[in-house]
DNA sequence: CCTCCACCGGAACGTGAGGAGT
DNA sequence: ACTCCTCACGTTCCGGTGGAGG
């Protein structure tokens, strides 16, 4: 049977202790009853919107603020209301909430608009048609809607900068030219994300501004503490950790949602060793944890050829501790494609997959001059050993050598 | 002070896979 | 069968540039 290695181990995991009662309430999915520290927000959202509940059409918004300053959650929790409230009176608003960052979901013109309408109750292929005909399709349900249609596009700097900013001209000027009524509230994490707009678009979207400020250290706690009373048997949580992880979260720019996973991940820990309580080790090991999975995570699930990139960065970085600039990265990685053969992307395709490794921090790359010799980037990796030593041996065996 | 290297990064375009409509 | 869509992923072309060395 084999059940030997395996003897005892389900049953084991399902007595397990557990010092978790319910995990949800610490991810970023879950939805609290009440939202703190956001009172004043909730409210100018609500005044702002409110106009829609008599059929008039709300001014746009445009919120923005950091990761993790509750922009989403609030907005959220406030067009439900809204919602609710319309139900109750008979009148049908449609709120239609989109975040423009999920992949293969809305982050393309076409894909956005069919998510809407998918949104309405009419969906739309995923492909084939122009997407000319999808706005029609849009204008003209939206226009014979008796109340305001109101579209929360979250991520929106996301959208615009991969499809530009004309998508929002056709959206905002949507009322002008037609009888849709549509209010856009537009969220983003870029504060300077306004001024790239063409001025046209700047200024209708922005009709209202809401500036969501990082919380303090100790709006952070209070947050957790709501959580963890939720989410944590009693006792849980040790004295003083829930100070640590704000104070680790407020040091950065008061991100809540990281204050939230590294309590989750802390306490995951502490279930593994099967220890009764989290301290304050646990979060420094969450804090390490997160990072390492982050990197490695997002190195897994490149293509090849990024995987060619990365491992010629690597022979660089171990042959000689010496500063590594595009051109050698090239043509290392230009010689270890022929003892593949595999066709070598050109220079320009290698110079964007650098960048976008630069992004996701797999690797530094500061652009300096060499004065004569030229400028190019200077690259550097700062991630943990023990996530390079990782990362070698998964290279070395997806590429065979 | 000027030059000129070695690359940066924007823009336009090509290809091939998904699919719609007629 | 044919034309026309989107979209991911590349390529081609090219103007732009910080600063060491003349």
């Amino acid at each position: 049977m084999g059940g030997d290695i395996l003897s005892g181990f389900f049953e084991g995991f399902l007595t397990k202790s557990t010092i978790f009662i319910d995990k949800k309430v610490l991810q970023t999915s879950y939805r609290p009853q009440e939202i703190i520290h956001r009172e004043q927000e909730v409210k100018q959202i609500a005044q702002i919107l409110a106009p829609a509940l008599k059929g008039e059409k709300p001014s746009n918004v445009f919120i923005y603020g950091k990761t993790g300053t509750g922009k989403t959650l609030t907005t959220n929790y406030t067009t439900n209301h809204l919602k609710m409230v319309s139900e109750e009176k008979n009148t049908k608003l449609n709120i239609i909430y989109t975040n423009c960052k999920l992949k293969r979901t809305a982050d393309t013109e076409y894909r956005l608009v069919a998510q809407l309408l998918s949104e309405l109750g009419k969906p739309v292929p995923a492909t084939g048609l122009p997407t000319e005909t999808l706005y029609r399709l849009f204008f003209s349900i939206v226009e014979h809607q008796p109340n305001p249609t109101i579209l929360i596009l979250d991520e929106i700097d996301y959208l615009v900068s991969k499809v530009g900013d004309g998508i929002l001209y056709n959206f905002t000027r949507m009322h002008e030219t037609t009888n849709a009524a549509v209010s856009i509230v537009g969220i983003s994490n870029d504060v300077t994300f306004v001024e790239t707009l063409d001025p046209r678009v700047r200024s209708s979207l922005s009709e209202e501004e809401l500036i969501f400020a990082p919380y303090n250290a100790l709006q952070i706690q209070d947050i957790l503490r709501r959580r963890s009373a939720l989410a944590f048997k009693e006792g849980a949580v040790e004295h003083g950790v829930v100070e640590k992880c704000a104070a680790y979260a407020a040091r950065e720019h008061g991100d809540a949602r990281r204050a939230l996973e590294l309590l989750r991940v802390a306490g995951e820990i502490a279930d593994r060793n099967g220890q009764p309580s989290i301290t304050h080790q646990h979060i420094d090991s969450a804090e390490n944890k997160i990072d390492r999975d982050r990197i490695y995570d997002t190195v897994v699930a490149h293509p090849k050829q990024y995987h060619m990139v990365l491992f010629a960065i690597f022979s660089l970085n171990s042959n000689n501790n010496q500063t590594i600039f595009t051109g050698d990265v090239y043509t290392i990685y230009k010689k270890l494609c022929d003892n593949s053969h595999l066709r070598p992307l050109t220079q320009r395709r290698i110079s964007d997959i650098l960048n976008e490794f630069d992004m996701q921090g797999i690797i530094t790359a500061k652009i300096i001059s060499k004065g004569r010799y030229g400028r190019t980037r200077e690259i550097s990796m700062e991630i943990p050993d023990e996530t390079k030593q990782r990362l070698k041996t998964f290279l070395s065996t997806e590429l065979g050598k």
